[in-house]
DNA sequence: GGCTCCTAACTGAACGTTCGTTTGGGTAAC
DNA sequence: GTTACCCAAACGAACGTTCAGTTAGGAGCC
């Protein structure tokens, strides 16, 4: 439950399916309640049959992490390859952002899983594989356009601020009794993107009139 | 001052010490992760005198989730009491939902838990319990400060933001090399109050110079 | 074609361990 | 004697894992 290795091993056909399987459950109920038999049962097999594809569990499970958290940030590339001004990018990226995490629910709850278990090899994969492009990114984008704030600080608001959001759909739609929708999500991103750039844009100018 | 709880079940010393345990593993490792013989190991007695107190593993869970998310609210009144500007007041309010979070990580790491779990009994305890009030609050001043935006949204944003960031710590050790510490806390406290009190409360007034 | 050989993929059954829970009895206090 | 509390021991079920044996398919040779 520690190393991890970090070469790609070319995966067989038969792993991606058991490891697609694998990555649905783990996310949805975590490391300790998904047994081999469940798993077994998922993909109409036997847990021996899993035993000639893997080690033993802890191997399936760090696969099916690598196998989401691989090329995370491919899409990235298209999203900040244009020459667009620097605040046009921003809104860009947060709306990119914030699609990553709810449109894939799988992939935000294996990160929140893997932020509470908070095992260090598989932190710093999390952060490598998906959390440092989508970082470097804001942060660039920030130094360009608030160049006085501090830009690391900044690029982490934001994305805690998306992820944050995401996990607390949930109770929000008990706090203000209207279900999550894809307009909700869409107000929020053009929320963020306004808080983010009038809050840190804005010279800090005091009230007093001119 | 004279309202009677009624669903407080008036929890023996013996209770609590199991609670209080209980809560810490929870916390660190999960439900299914924590057996009733590690549990009893930890407080030095046996499974069997669990049984006597609670009558199943789930009640233990789930009195030990309501051990620590009641009276959340309590300190939050002091908070709020004062007749300060709703500036000053939001800022204290701030830094207050961040101490809360991040020198409590078995309610936060409960917290995250439970929003990952999202058993939807549960999901109202948190709400109700810990998170309502907070919120309700914000929103209170963000309508004062900022009557024009969406308070509720801006409430979800600031709870969010603070949520995402202690859960980030980690992530952004790596990322930023540093490790974390009361300073950088108080940092983004205070780095939020003015993302928020800037974002939200600069009039919309385009860039052309009057 | 048929035949052998090899290997990857899988199965059914079992291993020992740990799980949540129960039982029956014991001890101290009222 | 009743009650509250606790223990040692055990229950059946489920756990991760192993193992001997079966199947299917291709390669090599005739």
């Amino acid at each position: 439950m520690s190393s991890v290795d970090l070469t790609a091993p070319a995966l067989s056909d038969r792993k991606i399916s058991i490891l697609e399987a694998a990555t649905v459950l783990f996310a949805k109920h975590g490391y300790a309640a998904v047994s081999i038999r469940d798993l077994a049962r998922e993909i109409h097999t036997t847990p021996a049959a899993l035993y000639h594809h893997f080690p033993d569990k802890d191997a399936i499970y760090t696969a099916a992490l690598r196998h989401v958290f691989s090329d995370r940030a491919k899409a990235l590339g298209t999203i900040v390859k244009g020459d667009d001004a620097p605040d046009v990018t921003l809104e860009r990226l947060i709306i990119w952002l914030t699609q990553q995490f709810s449109d894939n629910p799988v992939l935000a709850r294996l990160v929140q899983r893997e932020l509470l278990a908070g095992d260090r090899d598989r932190l710093r994969l999390l952060t490598e594989d998906v959390m440092a492009a989508p970082f470097r990114e804001i942060e660039r984008l920030m130094h360009r356009l608030a160049p006085a704030k501090d830009a690391s600080l900044s690029a982490a608001s934001i994305i805690a601020l998306v992820m944050g959001y995401v996990q607390l759909t949930p109770v929000l739609e008990v706090l203000t009794g209207q279900r999550n929708t894809k307009q909700s999500l869409k107000d929020f991103a053009a929320h963020t993107k306004n808080l983010v750039l009038h809050g840190l844009l804005a010279q800090p100018q005091p009230k007093a009139p001119s």
